[in-house]
DNA sequence: AAGACGTGGTT
DNA sequence: TAACCAAGTCT
């Protein structure tokens, strides 16, 4: 076995992390599930989530079997909402063609929407013990530093560099503790900002360590200023403390989450208003600026609110809005500052 | 290849 | 506070 590999598996058997909630048991759906919430978040964020979601749906074919709408509900607040469709989708496709089970084949893992290769390797090596490395953000600057790779990990052809490494490195035995050590080793001892390099199992033959670049490596990505965007957020409720809501779209942010419907203008709002709340006549009570970041744009929204009486709660035939009750919000998932706003509202 | 896609915490 | 960052995938 390589010198880095059982470095790694010997730091982790002493300070890796052994009690997360997806380890117990290690099962394909557990393991499965725990790396989709993971993509791109903390595991501090997830692990509320992944507990709710599992109590919720403990297994892959009472997933498949729920509500888009309560999968969406119980994801909501984690962002990136589309491993949240892909996740349902996925497992649909698991009861449809795999027998009700995740493949624990490499192809027909990564073919599943929302798996892509570095999570089709986690799910194999971690879920089945399969020999499959990881390029997560923790792997990436673990080698990075270990190889003193200059360049964003980020572009193709240091990514493809790095796969290269990490198959490099994999050992022959124990992929599922090697695949947790190496995350666990890239989140809380290699970490972005003050690493624990007096620590460091492999800090004999770490290049950057050696010439002085940990701060430095790996380099980020190159920035650019947010664009900015504005909307108007129409707050309707009626005197049984119904809201309007509107489904967002299938393309775009926040798609298939229920929010408040939207307009450009006052006039497209008034537009809106005279459709589906006529009652709503005023020209609505301003409530304070929100300001939202998103990764790609900073939004403004301008929250506009109507009382009107109950005689107005009628969509027709529009699939894409309802009357939600207040105390029913949490049936649905709503994006985050749509969300807050509504808690918040007197 | 580069941009879309969330959110909350940290610096 | 603005910028950066955190277990990626899809188009």
């Amino acid at each position: 076995m390589s010198e880095f590999a059982q470095r790694l598996l010997q730091w982790f058997d002493r300070d890796g992390r052994h009690d997360l909630p997806w380890q117990h048991p290690r099962t394909p759906y557990r393991v499965w599930l725990s790396e989709i919430m993971l993509q791109q978040t903390q595991v501090q964020t997830v692990i509320p989530y992944y507990a709710r979601f599992l109590d919720a749906l403990p297994t892959l074919p009472d997933l498949a079997a729920a509500d888009t709408d309560r999968v969406l509900a119980l994801w909501a607040g984690l962002g990136y909402y589309a491993r949240a469709r892909n996740l349902h989708k996925a497992a649909q496709v698991c009861v449809a063609e795999h027998g009700g089970d995740l493949p624990a084949d490499f192809e027909k893992l990564a073919a599943l929407p929302g798996i892509g290769r570095s999570t089709a390797g986690a799910i194999l090596a971690q879920a089945h013990g399969q020999r499959f490395p990881i390029l997560d953000g923790n792997v990436k600057r673990t080698l990075a530093r270990f190889h003193g790779i200059d360049g964003w990990p980020g572009g193709s052809a240091v990514e493809k560099a790095m796969w290269t490494l990490a198959e490099n490195h994999l050992p022959d035995t124990r992929l599922a503790d090697y695949t947790q050590a190496i995350m666990d080793f890239g989140a809380t001892l290699c970490t972005r900002h003050d690493p624990a390099c007096m620590l460091c199992p492999l800090q004999d033959d770490c290049v950057a360590r050696r010439e002085g670049r940990v701060e430095q490596l790996p380099e980020a990505k190159p920035g650019k200023p947010l664009p900015e965007r504005r909307t108007l957020m129409l707050l309707v409720h009626d005197a049984g403390d119904r809201i309007l809501l509107a489904r967002r779209p299938a393309k775009g942010v926040w798609s298939g989450l229920w929010s408040l419907p939207e307009a450009e203008s006052h006039d497209e709002a008034r537009e809106f208003l005279s459709r589906h709340a006529p009652a709503a006549f005023d020209a609505g009570e301003a409530l304070p600026l929100i300001e939202h970041v998103f990764s790609h744009y900073r939004l403004h929204i301008e929250p506009l609110r109507w009382r009107v009486a109950d005689t107005a709660a009628e969509t027709g035939d529009n699939n894409d809005l309802r009357w939600q009750p207040r105390e029913r919000l949490h049936e649905l998932g709503l994006p985050a500052p749509v969300k807050k706003l509504l808690g918040n509202l007197p």
